[in-house]
RNA sequence: GCGCCCGUAGCUCAGCUGGAUAGAGCAGCGGACUUCUAAUCCGCGGGUCGGCGGUUCGACUCCGCCCGGGCGCUCCA
């Protein structure tokens, strides 16, 4: 139900108790608990109850059942909003709503059309989501596929939650990884010009690797000469190059953009600034030759070290300059999302983010856990040493973007994922994603031969009342949870609700077509729920538009 | 050894800041197309919520201890 209507009950509630003071039916005190009001799990005890008289019952020295039959006596009357009251259970309150209270969720979707949903959660403040940010050394895998949706998810539910959000991909160009990627297409370029050459262990084996020594050498036929220094820096620039072109290609086709790539190179001396900015406030110091940061002050289990013995910088320093460089940009909170095997170098990061000036949870770090891969009932087997990773790209040609898209997004960002590639595939009522959106056509449908029999969405006031069957206010209160739903998201950063609700309103809507029709009904019948299908439809393509898939009109 | 995540129907998973008789999809079985798309709908079976204690009017949910699975505990990134 709306929150207005949920409003409105509650003050109804308090007044109850008040005129039941008034006429001494209670004891008068001072200090009420605060009302809520939740959803019941099933109908016979109405659309929303509350515990209230549960919670009075320590106060008020009286049973909570007393209590909840007195407040429901004395319930004011709220201009149709209220159908009637019960107490059942040990001392609930079940409120029955009138159809009007529904009548209104539908007029609120047909004036806000696809802002219907849209809060003021965020208030207007800036939050950045950094995600994926692979290494460059190899096309984007599943687990990156599942990171790219939940962080674009994310950031839409951010968006429409009222946040000024801002997509950010961290380019890893810098460090050994680097050095291995450059060292990986050398041995590849030696084979293909018939010299003696292997790869170590931290190398890269993927074929990939194979094609950037092949491309690297039409595009530089010097390279055919005796390896030189020059060759090495230009095969690593050049493989970065590609691999960072091919992901951003790959993430776009994903339906994900980024506002910004940034360079862990183009910190350069920001590193030093850092490293100085935290010593000067008395968070460094030194041991063994090192330079460490003094994390422990802020609830780390050890120190970590910012400058190795020999000088370099680590990582971690890299990291923190980073996060200094975001936090320099003025946004108020910061999103990471990283896998699983990143997350005990939590502590640290929020640890540094404190000690640079700012009060915990500026920076929130979300773990996406991992991926499997199942088709024809057996686990696909992925090694990524041996470089057999199933790609992003493999998955968008496999079973499409949309697809993948939605199957991300159905699970707790917590949980593994598995992954059904032959059930993605289908494309038959099994699939949830053909599901949701055959619902979506079907209505379109209904709407084009409507159209072509003269019957249109009045753009005035509808008369609601024809829609009164017990199907139809289903529906019609499923819809009114959407709003509540969207800040649920986003107040727990949680895409999953959102497929859940989706094949839940999709279901909904297929029932209610079944049992009823739209067209050919009395002029006023015909209107009123064209007005509802209109609306499932309106809500559907949001939530399409929120997981970053197609609402098609066709089928 | 320490820390984090997970354990719910045959399978994959929900379960909203503690609420009433724990849900959905798939798989299985049985029905429904002269009507706006049957890519759909309706019905049926299926559970010691990993285990044991604790907190309270009430626990899948909170706390403690075990069991099982995953991951992390570098002057690697």
């Amino acid at each position: 139900m709306l929150k207005e209507a949920r409003e409105a009950l509650a003050g109804s509630l308090e007044k109850s108790y008040h005129l039941a003071a008034e006429l001494g039916e209670l004891p008068l005190v001072s200090q009420l608990p605060e009302i809520v009001l939740e959803r019941t799990r099933e109908k016979k005890y109405g659309d929303c109850a509350t515990n209230w008289a549960m919670l009075l019952a320590r106060p008020l020295g009286l049973p909570p059942r007393r209590i909840a039959e007195t407040l429901a006596r004395n319930m004011p009357h709220t201009d149709g909003l209220l159908e009637r009251t019960e107490v059942a259970g040990p001392g609930f309150v079940n409120f029955f709503l009138a159809p009007g209270a529904w009548w209104q969720t539908l007029r609120r979707i047909q004036n806000e059309g696809s802002h219907f949903g849209d809060s003021a959660l965020g208030q207007g403040k800036r939050l950045q989501i950094e995600f994926v940010s692979a290494n460059p050394t190899g096309p984007l895998n599943v687990v990156n596929a599942r990171a790219a949706t939940v962080g674009d998810v994310l950031a839409r539910i951010a968006e429409k939650s009222g946040y000024k959000v801002e997509k950010e991909y961290y380019i890893n160009d810098e460090g050994s990884q680097i050095e291995n990627l450059g060292r990986s297409v050398e041995v590849r370029l030696l084979e293909l010009l018939g010299r003696d050459a292997a790869l170590g262990e931290d190398d890269y084996h993927g074929e990939y690797v194979k094609d950037l020594a092949r491309q690297a050498l039409s595009e530089n036929q010097q390279l055919a000469e005796e390896p030189s220094e020059k060759g090495r820096r230009f095969l690593a620039d050049f493989a970065l190059g590609r691999i960072i072109a091919g992901q951003k290609l790959d993430l776009a086709d994903f339906g994900v953009e980024f506002h910004v790539w940034f360079s862990q190179k183009s910190l350069g001396d920001e590193i030093q600034k850092t490293i100085d900015y935290l010593a000067q406030k008395g968070y460094t110091y030194e041991k063994d030759g090192a330079v460490w940061f003094a994390s422990q002050r802020f609830g780390d289990d050890q120190d970590r070290v910012l400058v190795r013995e020999d000088g370099r910088p680590t990582y971690f320093a890299a990291d923190v300059t980073y996060h200094k460089n975001k936090l320099d940009r003025g946004f108020d909170f910061l999103i990471n999302i990283w896998g699983p095997d990143h997350h005990g170098y939590i502590t640290r990061l929020k640890a540094a983010v404190q000690a640079l000036g700012y009060p915990e949870g500026t920076l929130e770090v979300i773990l996406v856990q991992l991926v499997t891969l199942v088709e024809g009932g057996r686990q696909v087997r992925m090694s990524k040493r041996a470089g057999k990773l199933v790609s992003l790209r493999d998955l968008i040609e496999e079973v499409g973007r949309d697809a993948a898209r939605f199957f991300f997004a159905m699970r707790h960002r917590d949980s593994h994922l598995e992954f059904d590639l032959d059930l993605a595939r289908m494309q038959t009522e099994e699939n949830p994603l053909y599901y949701v959106q055959y619902a979506h056509a079907r209505i379109c449908s209904i709407l084009r031969k409507g159209a072509e029999a003269g019957i249109f969405l009045s753009s005035g006031e509808t008369d609601y009342s024809p829609l009164c069957e017990e199907e139809t206010l289903d529906l019609l209160k499923l819809l009114s949870t959407f709003p509540d739903l969207v800040q649920e998201c986003a107040q727990k950063m949680e895409p999953h609700h959102l497929t859940r609700y989706a094949q839940d309103l999709a279901s909904a809507f297929h029932g209610f077509y079944t049992r009823f029709r739209v067209l050919g009904e009395e002029p006023p019948v015909t209107h009123a729920r064209l007005c509802l299908a209109d609306a499932v439809r309106l809500v559907l393509a949001e939530i399409c538009r929120l997981l970053g898939v197609i609402a098609p009109e066709h089928m």
